[in-house]
DNA sequence: CATGAATGAGTATTCATTCAT
DNA sequence: AATGAATGAATACTCATTCAT
């Protein structure tokens, strides 16, 4: 019976306290990269004591997991899934990159952050799998898209889905390489990608 | 007796020590990142003190230094460039695309330790230059390639070749995100973006 | 409903709260040793919150000392003294040990906090003083019997009461270095101790 | 070839600092007991850096071991054992317990360390394995005084040597618990147990 | 060139205790 | 009586670096 009402939504004084304190790991370990992630650090910017910290993650890996699930839950909501599921296959494509890429001007710490994962995901079997189930669902949206296109003529009829998909989310993920990258060179590839998979014009 | 082989090339005994601890030193790096990477286990390895590495490498940073510059320095030596100047432009890029599939499969350390100098870039400024002077290489290379494939009717009339060499580069960077990536998709996807570069035939 | 049962003899709610704090110390004290005894894991192991624990128990010192209290409590209860108190004191001797030893094969628990506690006591004053008067009372009790047993013949008649009650109470003490020690080297010793105080047969 | 003199006994600068942390960690054992000892007085009293005293001893266990080594072989040395080698029996023992009442007097807190090593013992293998080793020996020992006193006449007739090995050593170790005991009691009792063994005037 | 020994600053984690509710 | 959250002071251990030999 004690404490029913806490077990809502977050509400609970202790969970908030939780999710603060992932926050600024989050930001910590962008400014830092888990190379130089100190929950000492952590517990400092949210102005608790380290011993509180170990209170609410009774460790450090326990904390990064958090970190991981908080990232990675952020990754799995493609927002234009829904509105767009409606639009040409061509237009739905240009819009999901534009998404992204408007996602890397915004937001560049999360990209930050992704590429700390995908390093640490080569010793960390957890963060691994962890990734390669959020790759998956992305790759099968994209082949979805993709086939969709080919099969009515909104892409070329050799297209292959899967090879494309790849193409697609490696063009993407290879934007994590280019923290000072223009925007703008992004755009243009964006835009040659497209033309390189719609059919040659008649 | 000592030392007499060593008098070959790299220079005297004390350069061969520098060079053994150099490969040492990146091998532990792609074995535990850099967020494992520790001096104390290089001098381990090599077999010497800690204050001998120490004599060699004055500061942790002198070595990472180091090792960074036999990556990058590799990472410079395309070797298909010389062998292939004379191909046509599409083989020219197919080949290209194979070396580094087939660098992929055989070499994959290389790749892994690749990965962890990206990550590091984003707050080492000398990694960061050193990364984008390779970059901007390997870019005009290809760059040089798609546009004379596409003046000379190998490739799409309206290819951007800036866009097009960024799709490329983004496409092999992207390898680094698979270390567990089936050769297969790879080539897959290879395959495809050549067929996306080509004209339509009439 | 609850708490019904609870007043009879141990008073209210809070004293029957308190002994099972304290048998659960006791329990811990056993498994881990002074050393390795945590307050925290004593309120998981009743069930409550470790605040909980200290409104009962002010601080650790406190818990611990009702646990020796506890101990010593029982050692005091010398359960043969009076049912035995007409026995011939050889018979009482033998049967005294024979206590002893049942409980060193059935309670070995208490042993071993047994040995905690002297080993506490060479730090702990008040310890020591509570193990002294529980020392005394126990040799007085000896001293008694052996006296008794030789002025009645029972016993070798240049016998020295006290220095045979400390090698009675050192045999029985050095069990507590022995918890692997089998219960018949440690009768038979009994044995041979009670024959070293019986006069030589004519 | 390097360092070849240094492998002698002890010599070496490296193995008397070791000697050193060693005696003074005994030192603090006895002072605090296992329960209050922490390496950083150790290496505070020594007057070396943390550090240094985990170059030394890689932990804290490794530190503990070594005492107990050093504290199990000063027992291992009984020192009467040659000299009294052509003794008789009784004579033999009486002066075995004179040495160690004498050792109880002289230098009592090789004791209490003893006795901190046998509470420790009950949780830790290894050290109840090394203890065990060293009893067996003693009792051997004892057991043989015990038998050819026996059998020459020097002991009763009926003498059980293994139970009475048990008696002495009981009695002995039990000193272990009574760091305050007077020294007087603890004669008084070895002069009847003396007595116990011998046979009767006839 | 090479080494054993030493060190300062840090690093996650622990534990008894306290306090507002 | 009971609890979740918080804390100060420790605690073993690590790591790059230095220095005398």
């Amino acid at each position: 019976m004690q404490g029913e009402r806490r077990q809502q939504r977050g509400g609970n004084a202790g969970d908030q306290r939780r999710l603060q304190i992932v926050a600024v790991a989050e930001d910590l370990i962008a400014q830092k990269g888990f190379e130089g992630f100190r929950v000492r650090e952590v517990a400092d910017v949210v102005g608790i004591n380290i011993a509180t910290l170990h209170y609410h993650f009774p460790s450090k890996e326990a904390l990064v997991a958090a970190v991981v699930d908080r990232i990675v839950g952020r990754l799995d909501q493609v927002p234009p899934l829904q509105e767009s599921a409606n639009l040409d296959p061509r237009t739905h494509l240009s819009r999901h990159m534009g998404v992204v890429l408007d996602q890397f001007d915004d937001n560049r710490q999360q990209f930050v952050v992704l590429n700390e994962l995908n390093t640490r995901a080569v010793r960390d079997e957890t963060v691994c799998e962890t990734l390669a189930a959020s790759d998956i669902a992305w790759r099968e949206y994209l082949v979805e898209i993709l086939r969709a296109g080919r099969d009515g003529g909104h892409f070329r009829a050799d297209l292959d889905p899967e090879a494309a998909a790849t193409l697609v989310i490696g063009f993407l993920r290879s934007l994590l390489f280019h923290p000072a990258a223009s925007a703008d060179t992004a755009r243009r590839a964006a835009d040659e990608l497209l033309r390189c998979l719609t059919p040659p014009p008649l």
